[in-house]
DNA sequence: TATTTTAACTAATGATATTAGTTAAATCAA
DNA sequence: TTGATTTAACTAATATCATTAGTTAAAATA
């Protein structure tokens, strides 16, 4: 009697199910109760697809990361120099905007030694480095400025989404005028570093 | 028999408490059962001084915010301009760095709109403010650059936090690069976007 | 067709927050 | 000082979780 219907899940459905949860509902909403009733079947089940939540709360972050990724790519395809980094930029933000619960998934790696998690992020980090050299920048003053991009794009795109900007100050105005100041200021600064550097190591 | 001794809590412990278990183990581990052992009460007599764990979490946040801004204000006596900007940065991260959990709660507010949360928040972007005006940034340009800033300080302090600077490359050094890029260059463009917004109004 | 694997299930456990109602200590007012 | 009130602890009970163990039938495979 009451035939049991095999479903015959796979892990992309019960991701993107666990990635609507999020968004629509925050993160802190992806039980395994919740989403075992989206997707129709009992928590336990759930166990047959991933290991727990610390498990789905992985494969999502890795999820997130290559969403991301793709967005960040795509908008570099046919343009180069500050015009790339903006539009990386752009996108990175938007896909937050648009992705909030899944965003926040991808920076709440439960944990970043994990290698598959890095290896999803370390493709977002050469992504931003292959763009920024257009600056040619040299040395450690490269890896320096990615780490000021990435900063720029996680805080402000973590400020928006938790309502920290109050102001009715446009948004995306803001984040252009934050990034054209940093790019204007890596270009510059980093001739003059090196000058103070050299002072630095000489004398007093 | 077995007297009931009255301890007599204020909210001050209970924070502090609070607040090292967040910076030990976690947010995560910031329960109430957690918390009560750790004061030798049970987990109902907490509802005595606030308001269940979302009301621990938002007094947590406005306590944290309190303690960033308190060692903003600290590292910004008897210092001016660039020299200031940098010290409240400095004083900023090593605020997340000293007390992860505490910081972690500041930005986890679970409610924005809170006014006494916004209130405590409203007192480090007026030191933001205060701080940037050595710049003499007119009109909206200055509040697009306190965006910035803040965008800079948080985006860096929870990736560090996350894991997410991964080389072996001094973090306090890319600190103030970026801080430094990011300062130069809202110098250099607040002027050269006045003349760009010129000629886009004027012509074409 | 027989076997194995897979993906669902039920049942049970332990941790959690929370509510309701209770009690005794501490405080305060007369 | 004493009586009333407030406060801060408590016990008991409930509901929601994640999780484990063991089960079963459908699907895949040999």
């Amino acid at each position: 009697m009451s035939p049991r219907p095999k479903i015959g899940l796979d892990l992309t459905t019960i991701l993107e199910s666990a990635g609507e949860i999020a968004n629509k509902q925050g993160m802190q909403e992806v039980t395994l109760a919740n989403l075992a009733k989206k997707l129709g079947i009992r928590p336990p089940s759930l166990y047959n697809h991933f290991d727990g939540l610390p498990g789905l709360r992985k494969k999502l972050a890795i999820y997130g990361i290559e969403k991301i990724y793709e967005a960040m790519a795509n908008a570099a395809i046919g343009v180069s120099g500050t015009e790339a980094v903006l539009a990386i930029s752009q996108a990175y933000v938007n896909f937050a905007r648009m992705n909030p619960g899944v965003y926040e998934a991808a920076l709440m790696a439960p944990d970043p030694e994990d290698e598959e998690f890095q290896l999803a992020g370390a493709r977002v980090v050469d992504l931003s480095i292959r763009v920024l050299q257009a600056y040619h920048l040299e040395g450690d003053y490269a890896l320096h400025a990615v780490r000021g991009l990435r900063s720029i794009l996680h805080g402000f795109s973590a400020l928006e989404q938790k309502g920290g900007f109050k102001l009715s100050l446009d948004l995306d105005e803001s984040l252009m005028i934050i990034m054209k100041a940093f790019l204007a200021g890596i270009g510059e600064q980093q001739n003059f570093n090196e000058g103070a550097l050299l002072t630095t190591e000489t004398g007093v």
